[in-house]
RNA sequence: GGUCGCGUAGCUUAGUUGGAUAGAGCAUUUGACUUCUAAUCAGAAGGGUGCUGGUUCGACUCCAGCCGUGAUCACCA
């Protein structure tokens, strides 16, 4: 079925070649009537006069007067400052809400290629923070969008699970902690994060004290004793020692205990996991092929790199002196582990935009060697969320804890209504990271909270649960039954009730483009208007009050398609809708 | 210094193939709950889009140059 707007390209392209030339096609644009006009379909005419070469008024009229003697959904038209707005018959609106209902609402799935989405990289040595759940939404949504279009999607999760860091709270907690373990109060990754904190304390303390001494900043920072006792571990750690490898499986089984219970307050799940002490050594034999291919070279200590000078980037390494490899050489190796073991179309990297330059150099390796998918890689890049004091810093401690903030959500909702559930809390955080373009960086200030009024989630929810009220109380009332809904179409239908159905018109648009540009916030500001839009009917339209059973009928019923909508798009953002507030 | 982002009312922001009077929310202010959930709605006040040029019938949007701001350019991950 085509839309309203390809209905009328085609009418428009014939007027123009049956009154003035034919083959135009390029120069005719239509769009979606704005809201302070009369009309649903607008036709800008500056494009055409230069073409055709005639008055603008006259080329307006003359359009407008063939497109509403051949098209019957065309009720009139009006010229406006070089507009041609086309208003609807009211025929045309019974069949938009039929039309709604049956199929915009439910994408065509004819995409099936499968893709991978990899978000969210917890650290074993720390708890999440709001930044990791700014990640966690934007892989979760993005995901729910690419599904929505029937893609097979495969969420894919990778820890950090080893490396010096992890190393740190491990030997803080063997120094200091004599033996605590996580107890149900105090969360297995908030217990090791205390530890990592207390590791830098230790070890920042141990610097000073040998600056005291009149040791130079950067021999100290090496000859700390705490450092070079965490590089034992490290190492130890890497020869597999049992000991160690004992303590290393058991401190991670309580982060992972802990992780998991933040994803699943959040409600972000995963469809595989890889660990990063299972992949590290992956990719060497890529080097290989690469140094064989001659796309890399070997410098005289043995070092390995490429060369991207030419094309405006610097010299990368790829393997260390020492044969070790780096991050760049892991990333490598999964990422043709995963087309090898998956059958994926595409693979996207929600990470932060301070890794840009890493995935552009990653991409190109990948390029050069010739990988048939390489150009089917994206790094879905988003800003930091930042403190005004600046970044947030786990190491000293300085982090908005997402337990924490999840938490304060909760009691805040529960404030304010007297839900059990954390609905409303959550989707009021969710709804304020997720409404931001993402491109953007997000201050957070940490002395006002997040927003329960206006632009937000619950505002959203709020509408959605009015309309789930409205559709029980309809049933209340002694004339309704399901069957009346053919009678819809008797109704006298109102500029409200246009407005509502014009933009609810509009929801393939929106999530094509949000799928296109990979921006969940283009279905975040779709959601926020609709509900706007909809509570503007609600408040000037009598929708279950009323004695005409054909207005009532068409009422409600719109109101239920628009419930259904905002819905959809909420639940795109990963938000619940509840039908109580 | 090079590269890549961002800069829209006091604050948070929308404006995605260039198109009508730059659209919202918060805060400020006036009004609306004996009527379908007032976490709502109606109204007022508050920007001319960092600056300077250019292209165009038309620029927040494209181009150039500045200014401010952030990220990045490790034998760290």
């Amino acid at each position: 079925m085509k839309t309203t707007l390809a209905i009328f390209r085609l009418i428009v392209m014939r007027a123009i070649a049956s009154i003035y030339i034919e083959g135009i096609t390029s120069n005719i644009e239509l769009k979606t009537t704005k809201k302070e006009f009369r009309g649903h379909i607008t036709l800008v005419l500056f494009p055409l006069v230069k073409i055709i070469k005639k008055p603008l008024k006259q080329i307006g009229k003359e359009i407008g007067e063939y497109v509403k003697k051949h098209l019957i959904i065309v009720h009139s038209f009006h010229l406006l400052n070089g507009f041609l707005n086309f208003e609807c018959s009211e025929e045309y609106y019974f069949k938009l809400l039929k039309k709604i209902s049956k199929e915009i609402l439910f994408l065509k799935s004819s995409e099936e290629d499968s893709l991978m989405i990899e978000y969210s990289s917890p650290n074993t040595n720390k708890p999440l923070h709001l930044g990791h759940i700014r990640n966690h939404l934007l892989g979760n949504s993005i995901s729910e969008i690419f599904k929505a279009f029937g893609h097979n999607v495969i969420k894919i999760q990778i820890i950090n699970d080893r490396g010096i860091h992890i190393c740190k709270s491990m030997l803080a907690w063997k120094k200091f902690s004599s033996g605590e373990t996580p107890e149900i109060t105090f969360k297995g990754d908030h217990l090791i994060g205390k530890y990592y904190v207390a590791f830098e304390k230790a070890y920042k303390k141990e610097v000073e004290d040998l600056c005291a001494k009149g040791y130079e900043k950067e021999l100290a920072e090496k000859q700390a004793p705490i450092m070079q006792e965490v590089r034992k571990l490290l190492l130890l750690w890497e020869k597999r020692n049992v000991k160690t490898w004992y303590h290393w499986r058991n401190m991670n089984s309580w982060a992972y205990e802990g992780i998991e219970q933040t994803y699943c307050s959040l409600g972000i799940y995963f469809d595989d996991t890889q660990y990063e002490s299972k992949t590290y050594l992956l990719g060497k034999s890529i080097i290989e092929d690469g140094l064989k291919k001659g796309v890399f070279y070997k410098k005289e200590d043995g070092s390995v790199w490429v060369d991207f000078t030419n094309v405006g980037l610097d010299e990368k390494l790829l393997l260390r002196s020492d044969g070790t490899s780096v991050y760049i050489t892991q990333d490598l190796g999964t990422a043709v582990e995963r087309f090898e073991l998956y059958s994926i179309k595409s693979l996207i990297y929600i990470v932060g935009e301070e890794q840009e330059y890493h995935f552009k150099v990653l991409f190109l390796i990948l390029k050069y060697m010739r990988y048939a998918w390489a150009d089917r890689l994206f790094h879905l890049s988003y800003g930091l969320v930042q403190l005004l004091s600046g970044k947030m810093k786990s190491r000293e401690g300085i982090i908005i804890d997402a337990d924490n903030l999840i938490d304060e959500m909760h009691k805040l909702a529960q404030f304010l209504t007297y839900q059990k559930e954390n609905t409303l809390g959550i989707g009021a955080l969710k709804y304020f990271l997720l409404k931001i373009d993402t491109k953007k960086r997000i201050l957070y200030h940490t002395k006002s909270s997040i927003d329960f009024n206006g632009n937000t989630g619950p505002y959203i929810q709020y509408t959605n649960a009015r309309i789930s009220s409205l559709y029980r109380k309809a049933f209340t009332k002694m004339y309704w039954r399901n069957s009346m809904i053919r009678y819809y179409r008797y109704s006298i239908i109102g500029r409200y009730e246009k407005y509502l159905l014009k933009y609810m018109e509009q929801y393939t648009e929106a999530l094509l483009l949000a799928k296109k540009c990979l921006i969940p916030s283009i279905i975040a500001n779709y959601a926020y208007n609709l509900s706007k839009t909809f509570n503007d009917f609600y408040q000037n339209v009598c929708i279950i009050n009323i004695k005409n059973k054909y207005d009532f009928v068409f009422r409600l019923f719109l109101s239920k398609k628009c419930g259904n909508c905002l819905k959809k798009t909420m639940n795109l953002l990963g938000i619940e809708m509840p039908e109580y507030v």
